[in-house]
DNA sequence: GGCGAGCACTCGGTAGGATGGAGTGCCAGC
DNA sequence: GCTGGCACTCCATCCTACCGAGTGCTCGCC
């Protein structure tokens, strides 16, 4: 399995990029009747594929040749073929054209955004479940990280004599809160004071960039409010950048391998946030839009790939969109999922908050 | 099956509900043994066992009881005896005593709690996540239903010249928020009015129970606001009574099935947060703490247990437990884990919030 | 009357062997 | 360079036999 020695972007090795047209017609077939099928596929299925067009003795020789490239596999002798990762690789770049949603997904599309509504987070959520939906796989949607998103308004609500809540509204809409002990009895006018220091003196920069003090106004029990505060804000920031992460359709993985091991080991990833939040953005951060079993590097996904989208609102990059399938998942399907409703998602949003 | 034809509390029916000393000795080995092995146990297996001490043909003849009056049952012919429902049902109720949580485990609660900090939802959370390592089995934990809840405060911050975000402050430390769109420009000051006679308004009332008007102020500008902030709320209302959920350690159904059917469809039910949410308020109504392969009803949750705990905050509920593990789970462990991290959940909420 | 030893019986799981078929690699010939 | 033909491989399936775990039943014993 030393397939991914080097797929670098560069194109350098001496070895073509680009496969003979029949051969990569093969190929073709080979992927897609694979995916459909999830069986091995032998000669005689390819040879009335569009572009090959040759005896089933030729196609032999052609995946043998195929097969010594890295492209495809044998289970064991006297089976079909099956392609590897570097084959499912050479179909995503080459091969699969641009696809398009199928209708019924389309109009699906359509209605789900029509009828959006509601705050960021539950369209976030129920986003990851129309993905899910739409693709069959399981469906991973990253909200912002608001690292470096300003605040814009802090407010102090009081729940208990010496308890309050501390507020914060950030320019996007979004809010954070923290209780807050206090040292003595305080009424809301005072609580209202603090919170308009506090605001004065946090306003547009975002919350882990507030340092520790917040002001003082002279008043020693409105400066220990404020005192209070500081830490509760340092918690807070404390917790900034770590996005929100909403997983949907998470038993579709039960439906894609029949090992229940593998099932296990792929749930037990799912459910740690912040291995799957950093490997969508490692993903990303590659360049990749799509990376198939050991690419990604996640041991336990070696047998899933992963499709990534970013979305931005007003150009700033503000969460994204993961798919994670079998190797062998629809990849023309599941890119097109995710390119339109990344699209659309990205428009509402940046609508909203307009 | 008609195993769960009246197994109602009343204990009325003319059959003992209390099963002959020995009976009963050999249904509890059945099921301990059963639930450590996941094998069908044969009467050889149960000779040694505390309170039987007869021979293996004994055994046999008192099994045979068992089944006839429907505690067990055998997968075929010459194969070992597995508890039914009712088998498991009559093991919860008078064979299992109340057990404790092994030293391990309860270290790991006094540590989580000891450590817990921040707001409710990541609380619960993670809580979710650290009953699941304590039973092996997927759990759930609802949130407070905040029907009732009233608010304390309401503001409102502006985000856009025409896009204010509403933001509620309820009396136990929630936050709802929800934007508004407006008909004109608004500064900073009319929102600031207008939410103070919000605030008035709406003070001490629970959410859903906001009329349509908010209340005027003779200025037409203020009152076009406050029309506005009334369809958000009406907004927010309608999904008042969502409680939240959260389920941790869904991977372990995986492992709890080798039909990886049954896994996918458990993990479907799984991600219908209504359907959760439903089952463990309808279980709870009915008095229950375990409800047990077909009592609870969810067909495709007919290999399932369930464990249900309240959590009560200051004496009122807010919010459930629920232990999701199959048939033969270990129910004197999954008790104990519900009990004492209910217990320990309900009391740090409480002190949260004083 | 309840208990235990003995016995015949059942049936799932496993191992061995035969068979068929899908698939391959190779080669000679067009 | 492609194709038809051929020998070969190996999985999947089926059948059979067989072992063993487990049962139900009966009869004799205390």
């Amino acid at each position: 399995m030393k397939t991914a020695d080097d797929m670098g972007t560069d194109g350098g090795p001496s070895e073509p990029e680009i496969l003979d047209a029949r051969k990569a017609a093969i190929l073709n077939a080979v992927v897609t009747e694979y995916i459909s099928s999830a069986q091995p596929v032998g000669s005689q299925h390819l040879v009335d594929a569009p572009g090959v067009a040759v005896s089933s003795a030729t196609v032999r020789s052609d995946m043998a040749a195929l097969e010594r490239e890295g492209y495809l596999t044998q289970p064991h002798t006297s089976a079909g073929r099956v392609p590897t990762d570097k084959g499912y690789r050479f179909f995503v770049d080459h091969l699969a054209g641009p696809a398009m949603l199928d209708p019924v997904g389309r109009q699906q599309v359509r209605r789900f955004f029509a009828h959006a509504h509601g705050e960021i987070e539950s369209m976030l959520e129920r986003t990851s479940g129309l993905l899910a939906d739409l693709t069959d796989c399981t469906a991973m949607v990253v909200g912002p990280s608001h690292e470096s998103t300003p605040i814009r308004s802090i407010q102090l609500v009081g729940l208990a004599p010496r308890v309050a809540l501390l507020v914060v509204v950030l320019a996007d809409g979004s809010v954070r809160k923290q209780s807050v002990e206090l040292a003595a009895d305080t009424d809301d006018e005072r609580l209202a004071e603090a919170a308009r220091v506090l605001t004065v003196h946090c306003l547009g920069r975002p919350v882990a960039q507030v340092d520790g003090e917040c002001g003082t106004t002279g008043d020693p029990d409105t400066d220990g409010v404020l005192a209070a505060c500081a830490g509760a804000l340092a918690t807070l920031g404390s917790e900034e950048g770590a996005e929100q992460l909403f997983v949907g359709g998470s038993s579709r993985m039960a439906a894609a391998f029949d090992a229940v091991d593998t099932v296990r080991s792929v749930l037990t990833i799912l459910e740690q946030q912040l291995v799957v939040v950093t490997l969508l953005r490692d993903v990303l951060d590659r360049g990749l839009s799509v990376a198939i079993g050991s690419e990604h590097g996640v041991e336990p996904l070696a047998s899933c790939a992963l499709v990534v989208m970013p979305i931005s609102v007003d150009g700033a990059e503000a969460g994204t969109i993961g798919l994670l399938g079998p190797t062998r998942m629809n990849y023309p399907q599941a890119l097109a999922a995710a390119r339109v409703v990344g699209d659309r998602l990205s428009s509402h949003l940046s609508e909203v908050g307009r």
